[in-house]
DNA sequence: ATAATAATGATAACAATTATCGATATTGTA
DNA sequence: TACAATATCGATAATTGTTATCATTATTAT
């Protein structure tokens, strides 16, 4: 019987509040602030129980993994000049639908990460 | 300067003999059978070289990361079933030029994860 | 052959994540 | 409301994947 817990609350609320796909290091510096007492084993817990429910995205960017509280369907890029992990939102154009023609099986999902340079970094660039 | 060598050479041939896409432990080990005093830092040296000569793909799935000598683009599914990496080929489908144009900013490359059941698992499980 | 130095093997160090464990908070039942 | 059962907590040890260090060895140009 899974219980309801304050910690677990305020991380889904802090992720979903904000954009910028946190690593879980992130997330307990910013509600350790509301909450002294919090312990990042404690982050990491409900990040994987709220990841095991499906009311998160982990996105497996590399080394360190990096959270989305946004679950509508979208796509991620790193850019290169900031290092910064942005959203894209844009229709998947039967990625899944295509790869199964070409590959047999079942697909369900899929993640894209895209690299390059934000809009941002690619004017200040030029 | 760079200088050429053996275990670098047994790294890059054994990886692109395969295509289940090996952990560095497990080219590490299949390696061990024929140079019994090589080192799993060797391993992760070479691997590191060759991906930044871009001779080799690192697959960031997750937790511990995945080898693929097949710089060829093409993406890749993670069976829930067998756990398995596997390769599919496929046109991109104009992936970049319409995430760009979505996103604005420069895009230079993409990487998809499709998640599901390879074509063994689908018919075994039915 | 020799000198210069890149690469090696062994292992320590490191960072991210997970497991452990006694204490605390939550929930169903009385 | 009190109580028992137990999920979750906080603190921290342990684990895992990877990188850094360093003395030794292999490769390459001369």
């Amino acid at each position: 019987m899974t219980k309801h817990s304050r910690q677990r609350d305020a991380v889904y609320q802090n992720l979903c509040m904000r954009t910028d796909h946190p690593t879980a290091e992130e997330l307990y510096l910013s509600l350790k602030a509301e909450m002294p007492a919090l312990s990042l084993a404690t982050v990491y817990r409900n990040l994987a129980m709220l990841e095991g429910e499906s009311k998160i995205i982990r996105i497996g960017s590399g080394g360190t993994a990096r959270y989305d509280g946004n679950i509508s369907p979208h796509y991620h890029l790193t850019c290169l000049e900031c290092g910064g992990v942005h959203d894209i939102f844009m229709d998947d154009a039967g990625l899944c639908k295509a790869a199964s023609e070409h590959f047999g099986g079942r697909i369900l999902s899929h993640t894209v990460m895209f690299t390059g340079y934000c809009p941002h970094c690619s004017e200040k660039i030029g």
